[in-house]
DNA sequence: CTACAACTTCGAGCGCACTCTAAGTCAAGC
DNA sequence: GCTTGACTTAGAGTGCGCTCGAAGTTGTAG
């Protein structure tokens, strides 16, 4: 896969793929014979989950310290579990504010009448 | 109340207010003997509708739009509404992909085990 | 053979939302 | 009278996450 299929499929650009890469979220490409990056399949799932991380608000900062355990490998399954444990409970506190903001919303919608 | 009582309780800085008023966010203040701001409760509650749009992700720039209809005063409660209601969609629809995002993670986090 | 598109690196530039600094004014307490 | 601290202005600086441009190389279609 090239770098163009692999942003058509995860809806980034080539630039911020290569962005990701060098501020070290993705590690460095494989290459192929005139030295143009192809990726496989593993990575697609990667950034896929990337998205996820930052449809919810994760900065590339705490992204990269996932990624940084993820490239050590094993023995570091449990600081990864607890980082994305932690995570989860701000997203879900996110939901609640949403939830409320959505009320306020609600409230003000009405307020103006038909 | 004055800048700081308003920062207090809206969890501003006085900076981010005297930031607010000069991009047109908020109307420019009242003054006191000495120059010094001065603000009403209104203003208050304005400030803090305006954080919750912004808890919910609407760009200053909307806000802007929203707050020179506002100024504008009557005749102008349709487009109001109807922005509102816009946004209101795109917070629900944040809401549901988020939700979509937290089973990812609980099944990643599941996925690492005890 | 020749276009032309897609890739490469490096580094600069951008939009957003603040955030802070400098220099000065003013009111209140010791 | 003097210090202290909160206020004032104008404008510069910051951090984030891209986003783009320039200049050069390579693979493919006509």
């Amino acid at each position: 896969m090239k770098i163009s299929d692999l942003a058509t499929r995860t809806g980034l650009t080539a630039h911020t793929i290569r962005y990701y890469e060098r501020i070290g979220l993705m590690p460095a490409a494989d290459r192929d014979s005139s030295g143009h990056r192809a990726y496989d399949e593993r990575t697609l799932v990667w950034v896929e989950f990337l998205g996820h991380l930052k449809t919810t608000g994760m900065p590339i900062r705490d992204m990269l310290d996932y990624a940084r355990l993820r490239a050590a490998g094993a023995g570091t399954e449990g600081r990864r579990k607890a980082m994305l444990a932690q995570h989860r409970a701000v997203v879900a506190q996110r939901v609640v504010d949403l939830n409320e903001c959505l009320d306020v919303l609600d409230a003000k919608i009405a307020g103006y009448g038909d």
